[in-house]
DNA sequence: CTGGGAATAGAACGATCGTTCAATAAGAAG
DNA sequence: CTTCTTATTGAACGATCGTTCTATTCCCAG
């Protein structure tokens, strides 16, 4: 069973500009018209890929969260302390465009008219970038650099912090974001260093 | 020219549901129709009080700020050190439950469909917070509690670390929330105090 | 008690929403 | 070349969107 002509490029195009809108305009602020024009496809084909808007955020949350994960498990172990990590995920954060989703996500969590199974499979991704910085936290307790109390808490709090920042990649320039991302993690260690 | 029977208290109801909504469900997500049935009132009957919904969310939002800066600025002085007025500060901003508004205001800032006039009309408004953040950190530097460099920064950082966990107001129960807002005032001081 | 203006309701507008579906175009298989 | 399957379109659906407009209700002034 080969593939005749090529249609999973396709797919791709629409995921890939629907992700684009999503970060920019929001779930209820993007149209299904919208992604359409956008990606150049018609709107009847946007459903010939995808059960309906939500299965497709969900389709594009979860590959985003998959692609940054993966990416940052192979870039991980080229930081040796903790703090060097946490300065590193914060760029890693920043560069990987689509963490802007992370809004839409808990937009579409937040709203009472969301399928509640769409809710339940959007909660397990947030969980995603916090393992990620679990572990660096873990890491640098295991190592006496960190001295944290409340491991859970930390993460929440670190993680929110970066996801806040996110909302400013598309009216601040990367240079300004830039610093800011690396002021937080400065700060941030100052309240948890030994 | 007195008034007849009670019009400013519906305006008020209008506004304060309308409010409630966009809080939790942002602004794209919030229709009119919405806003009617929830206040009890007619949907022409909102378009008596408000010129459109963008007018209507922008005199919420600059209501909601100039009460939230009142307020405020009656309890600072309450507390001595710098230090104190961040924790309370925090805590100050929790209890107001119309923060999550700052949230929609970013959203309709960030959409380029939205009238130009009505986002300058909201960048003034995000100022308002970020003042009384930014007098505080004044404060903590010239009793010499604070050892800051950029000023300008720490106070947007602060200001977006504050609003990102306002996010949480409908989905995290009040003492967990609480309990958060605190800490991350505490690792923040970790990161300035001297 | 009556006329007038303010407050409110409700129907209706065209536009757009998310979604469905029948028709078509095009490469693969025989 | 025909047939089948897949990819894609475009029109159409009912629902809802933000907004407008025309009543109707109600209080107050005279």
């Amino acid at each position: 069973m080969k593939r005749h002509y090529d249609s999973d490029q396709t797919r791709k195009i629409i995921a890939e500009k629907a992700a684009q809108l999503f970060s920019q305009k929001g779930f209820a602020g993007t149209s299904v018209s919208n992604i359409s024009k956008e990606s150049g496809f018609s709107k009847g084909h946007v459903y010939y890929h995808f059960e309906n808007k939500e299965k497709l955020f969900i389709s594009i949350a979860q590959d985003a969260m998959r692609v940054w994960a993966e990416k940052w498990d192979a870039l991980s172990p080229n930081y040796a302390t903790a703090a060097a990590k946490l300065y590193a995920v914060a760029t890693f954060v920043m560069d990987n465009y689509r963490t802007p989703l992370l809004k839409v996500m808990q937009e579409l969590v937040t709203n009472p008219a969301t399928d509640p199974v769409t809710v339940k499979q959007l909660y397990n991704l947030v969980e995603t970038p916090m393992q990620a910085y679990m572990a660096i936290f873990q890491h640098g307790i295991s190592t006496g650099e960190f001295a944290i109390e409340d491991l859970q808490a930390t993460t929440f709090l670190f993680g929110n912090w970066l996801g806040a920042l996110c909302l400013h990649l598309f009216t601040m320039d990367y240079e300004t974001l830039h610093r800011m991302f690396q002021q937080s993690v400065t700060i941030f260690l100052g309240g948890i260093v030994k």
